[in-house]
DNA sequence: ATCAGTGCAAAAGCTTTGCAGCGGT
DNA sequence: ACCGCTGCAAAGCTTTTGCACTGAT
């Protein structure tokens, strides 16, 4: 089993194992977010002995170090996952076929600003998930 | 036990219970979104018996009758409900403090209209979740 | 009297944790 | 050889469900 990512893990200060090498790969290969349980099934048919709280932990100590961002869209109560680019990570959801649709440039700096004018608040960071229907489903 | 909501509940096609009474003049009295835990135990000191599925089976009922809106935050990994004004429902959330505070007056437009010129998605709802400093806190 | 609503207990679904053994450095 | 990582099993937390009893109409 080769790790292609021994550089990367050791230059964020954490062991290069199997079983991070895999979910790293994934983690890139994938144009979207996925779910623990999705990276779990995956992993499964390349390293069968891996483990569902290995990917827990691996993700949780990912995200520690921003390798990855964690999200959470309403309807699904599962926690998804990702590469962190550094930039917003919002969401389009398809209301019937269920994908989900990176929006990779979002007005945010419109809505902070209108939010600033009416409220005493200090934004520092926002979600924004947009429900509707995708251009096949529509 | 008296029953403020009777003439409402029954309008919406659903008897009128003691249960039902006391959640409803719960939510009427918060001022913002609450799990169905804290509901739960503000119900328990006025009513001891009440029990937690009946206070989910409850605020699923009225969500299917449109009485409730649930969203859920990033954070809490718990749902939340709050009475229906048939407004939009965002929140702010203090990263220190974790009170959330409902934005009434969300610049829903200015997202819609930027979304729409850049992608081939039917938008039909959102969902926006502001995080940083309240007032007090920052 | 009927049948929806409720309390209780158990289960379900996602995620976390304790522990002993394995594997990377 | 050390100590972090992993697999396994169990537990935790929120939410749902089955069932028999209660209570509203």
């Amino acid at each position: 089993m080769d790790k292609p990512y021994k550089e990367f893990l050791t230059a964020h200060g954490i062991k290069s194992t199997t079983q991070r090498n895999i979910v790293l790969d994934l983690l890139h290969e994938m144009d979207g977010p996925a779910s623990a349980e999705d990276l779990y099934l995956k992993a499964v048919s390349l390293y069968p002995s891996v483990n569902l709280s290995t990917i827990y932990r691996m993700l949780e100590l990912f995200h520690s170090k921003n390798i990855v961002v964690k999200n959470m869209l309403s309807e699904s109560k599962k926690t998804i996952y990702e590469l962190n680019t550094d930039t917003h990570k919002h969401y389009m959801v398809c209301m019937k076929c269920k994908r989900i649709f990176p929006l990779e440039h979002c007005p945010c700096f419109l809505i902070e600003k209108a939010v600033s004018e009416y409220s005493d608040f200090e934004i520092r960071d926002h979600k924004l998930e947009i429900m509707g229907y995708c251009a096949s489903c529509k």
